[in-house]
RNA sequence: GCGGAUGUGGCGGAAUUGGCAGACGCGCUAGACUUAGGAUCUAGUACUUCGGUGUGGGGGUUCGACUCCCUUCAUCCGCACCA
């Protein structure tokens, strides 16, 4: 036996691969096609994350193990290359983000080789290379075309001390995140396009697709469809009225007051009317200045204020009601207005309690003495629907405000349109001339690319425009269609874009004509088998489902959704069970794994750590434990004897270990097959030997896993050919079944002791042996036998009393 | 507040989906080999008063429950108060 020398197997081997080619796909190959894809990384400066190596072994596995099954693989690898980071490292540092791109990407490249993964390199992509951003961009004006694009006064946070429009994740408790000055909401004109027309479609088609389950009900969650009625409640004194949206017109005789979002536009309308016009106004500001997230952070202590001499008539009642502004509703959803109704939904009990409103309890059930009763019950102190239970009585009153021609049935999602504006200098420019007297401009397809001019600086101007803006020699051109002076749009697109697409362009990325020839994208779409994270099931994934539907209706592509099977893999905590980050210095360098135990190491060891779906703390021990099994492993060569068959003695366990790695790796349960494997090294070690046959099948199926090592061995052992151009073994299931087989005794339901029987022993033999037995015959000593259950080959449970 | 999950030895986790709880690995203990061991090999390893008891707690269904039902507690993740 040789020595593990890890660094210089797996150095030779990936020369190997890389020479011969041989993971390269080739589209239209005569074979089966599959298409394994896994999230492509932003490449931070950090280099690659221990987290990234769990996802991407799992479809590397999964890649390798087709194509020994007959497929033609694509699996391919690129960059989403737009984004914050590298752009805050460029204003911090003057380094131009493409520079900065460039290494990170060279960096991250290098050690995505190191793990020896499968990848079809040729076919890499970076979103950042205009040749990629051509097709974002082009994909951007069909949908302007299409009316899908729209511009639209939408709040940005805004820090005040950098004069830096904020993300989101930038605002930590109110405050900016890196000079820790005030945050406000700062009203902005902004590219949206409309995902909203897709809501039912994106709904409707969770249906077709093979998506582990949490990730449909969190795409269904976010779409939120629900079922209610729009009302029309008169504003009193005037001729006008409001539209109030709810779930619950049943509950309408309970409204004792309505509330609306501070930005509703009424009180503007109306503001001679209200008489405390300052207090309002006040509100109105502090609200402002609060993101739709603190809001709800905020919101445990209900706030508002009355709208003096402005009142609401309830249609059906036609009582009198207050009017308040409150933080709690929002402009976003429904009307920013609604009927609020205390007894029977909790954050309007709240308010009323605090207010001191009356609450008036319309569905039986609940104390609402103490809290709000959302449950269902029969209508009561509501004469038009009284009795009927509660989904009788939406139905009606929806009739009747129907009748009455005061509202009508409306299905709302919760799903709001994409905000698709960023106003950064590293994104994709947004290919739109504004014109004074034309309007929004495209630009013509044959300008395409718009690249990114160099810039000086990339700050953003004093007011919180991108830093295109500063470049009027880049801005300022003709307009395309009238000739006069015009100006192109200075806001970017936003890291999402370039990621909504990408695996149509790995269908062929090389092509400056189309996105992608239909040819390739007939032969390889629709994506097979899709992982990524459980940060991306609502955003990522719901954007490019958009995208795709879009380009089937424009007849681009010929599916209407993008990937046939979804999963999503745990993350990696820290040693101590913490999210891995530097400050609390608990982050794992996977290159330094790889240097000191190897790249198969690492990559058995990611698979080992747990279930795959679930988070599991990192364990250097553990690591080391899947070394040492690679190390016997590596040492069964010594033990190796003739042998074209498996031996009587191992053939059920070989067949079963053929069986139980093939479908844990299917079913992604990757610890459970490696914990298979390691038996059966046992196993041959207990014996004392192991045969070619068998070891030849122990190679392949530990190959995916193990890549280099197993490659090496198989060439040790003078095996034909390479490992990865074998096929995987078949099992035969008549042979997984030992002759003899245990069957565990209980007595009620207790085990005491196990039998031997062979498998075809029939229920009355099995019967005899248990009844002679001694344990059984001292157990049931003194006792009476009610009964006698035998579960055929599985289990034999004896009732007494 | 809403939504989604998860609770099994000292640790990571298994359990054919209602049928032997703790596979496999780590750690630990003892022994062997060794100049040495943080290398390797062998054996043991849920708790126990040795009757039994054990899958966060309490109840239920069943011949039989980690698995199904009710209830309760705890932890983690996401978020746009979704009317």
């Amino acid at each position: 036996m040789k020595e593990y020398n890890f660094k210089e197997i797996e150095k030779k081997w990936q020369k190997v691969w890389e020479d011969t080619n041989c993971f390269h796909a080739v589209t239209g190959e005569d074979k089966p096609k599959y298409y394994a894809l896994v999230e492509f990384p932003y490449p931070s400066g950090q280099g690659l994350h221990v987290g990234h190596p769990r996802p991407y072994t799992a479809l590397d596995i999964i890649s390798r193990k087709r194509r020994m099954q007959g497929y033609n693989v694509l699996f391919p690898m690129g960059f989403d290359a737009f984004g914050l980071p590298t752009e805050n490292y460029a204003i911090k540092t003057g380094i131009h983000p493409a520079i900065v791109t460039k290494n990170n990407i060279n960096h991250f490249k290098e050690q995505l080789k190191s793990l020896g993964y499968s990848f079809d390199w040729q076919r890499e992509i970076d979103t950042t290379d205009p040749s990629y951003y051509k097709w974002t961009q082009w994909i951007f004006l069909k949908l302007f075309e299409k009316g899908l694009a729209y511009k639209e006064e939408i709040p940005i946070n805004f820090c005040t001390s950098c004069k830096v429009g904020l993300a989101n994740e930038e605002v930590v408790n109110g405050v900016c995140e890196r000079c820790g000055g005030e945050v406000v909401r700062k009203v902005k004109k902004q590219w949206m396009l409309k995902i909203t027309k897709y809501a039912q479609k994106l709904l409707d088609d969770l249906e077709d697709v093979d998506y582990i389950q949490r990730v449909k009900t969190s795409q269904q969650n976010w779409i939120g469809r629900s079922e209610g009625a729009e009302i029309n409640f008169p504003i009193d004194k005037t001729d006008e009225h409001l539209v109030v949206y709810t779930t619950r017109p049943d509950t309408i005789y309970g409204a004792t007051y309505m509330v609306i979002s501070p930005e509703h536009p009424v009180i503007e309308k109306y503001k001679d009317k209200i008489e405390n016009i300052d207090e309002v106004r006040k509100y109105q500001e502090e609200a402002s200045k609060k993101s739709d997230f603190e809001r709800t952070e905020l919101a445990k202590e209900k706030t508002g204020v009355r709208l003096k001499g402005l009142d609401i008539i309830n249609p059906i009642t036609n009582d009198k009601l207050p009017i308040f502004i409150s933080d709690y509703v929002i402009m976003g959803y429904g009307t920013g207005a609604i009927m609020a109704v205390p007894a029977h939904d909790q954050r309007d009990y709240d308010f009323a309690k605090k207010f001191d409103l009356p609450i008036i309890q319309v569905v039986s059930g609940g104390d609402i003495s103490t809290e709000a009763y959302s449950g269902v019950g029969k209508l009561m102190n509501s004469p038009l629907i009284d009795g009927l239970s509660v989904d009788d009585a939406k139905k009606k009153m929806t009739d009747i405000v129907e009748e009455k021609g005061i509202g009508k049935r409306k299905v709302n999602f919760k799903l709001r349109d994409w905000v698709f504006s960023r106003q950064r200098y590293w994104g994709e420019p947004i290919p739109i001339i504004h014109c004074p007297k034309c309007g929004y401009v495209p630009l013509s397809e044959d300008e395409l690319p718009l690249t990114l001019p160099e810039v000086d600086n990339y700050k953003p101007s004093d007011d919180g425009e991108s830093p295109l803006s500063n470049m009027p020699e880049w801005y300022n051109v003709k307009c395309p269609k009238c000739g006069m002076d015009a100006k192109r749009e200075t806001d970017t697109m936003p890291q999402w874009a370039g990621s909504s697409w990408y695996f149509l362009r790995y269908t062929d990325p090389h092509n400056d004509k189309e996105l992608a020839s239909k040819e390739a994208l007939d032969y390889w779409m629709n994506v097979d088998w899709y992982n990524g994270g459980m940060e991306h099931t609502t955003l990522h994934l719901l954007y490019s489902r958009f995208w795709h539907k879009f380009l089937y209706d424009i007849g681009i592509v010929n599916t209407s959704e993008p990937y046939k099977k979804r999963t999503s893999h745990g993350m990696i905590l820290g040693e101590n069970g913490e999210k891995m980050s530097k400050s609390r210095g608990n982050v794992v360098n996977p290159e330094d794994v790889i240097d000191t135990y190897g790249a198969d190491t690492l990559r058995m060891y990611e698979m080992f750590i747990g279930d795959f779906e679930k988070v599991a703390p990192w364990s250097e021990s553990g690591v080391k434990g899947c070394k040492r099994f690679i190390e016997r492993v590596s040492k069964m060569e010594d033990m190796l004897t003739d042998g074209d068959e498996y031996r009587k003695e191992t053939m059920a366990d070989m067949h079963r270990l053929i069986k139980k790695v093939s479908d844990d790796m299917e079913n992604m349960k990757f610890n459970t097959a490696i914990a298979a494997l390691m038996k059966m090294t046992n196993t041959f070690n207990n014996i004392g030997s192991v045969n070619k046959a068998e070891y030849k099948t122990f190679l392949i199926l530990l190959n995916p896993i193990a890549p280099h090592i197993t490659e090496e061995l198989w060439e040790r052992a003078g095996f034909e050919g390479y490992l990865h151009d074998t096929s995987w073994p078949k099992y035969d299931k008549d042979k997984t079944e030992y002759t003899m087989i245990e069957i565990p005794i209980q007595i009620n339901g207790k085990l005491k002791t196990k039998i031997s029987v062979s498998k075809e022993a029939s229920e009355d033999e099995v019967k005899e042996i248990v009844r002679n037995d001694e344990i059984v015959q001292n157990a049931l000593d003194g006792k009476n036998v009610v009964k006698e259950i035998y579960v055929n080959g599985r289990i034999y449970n004896i009732v007494v009393k």
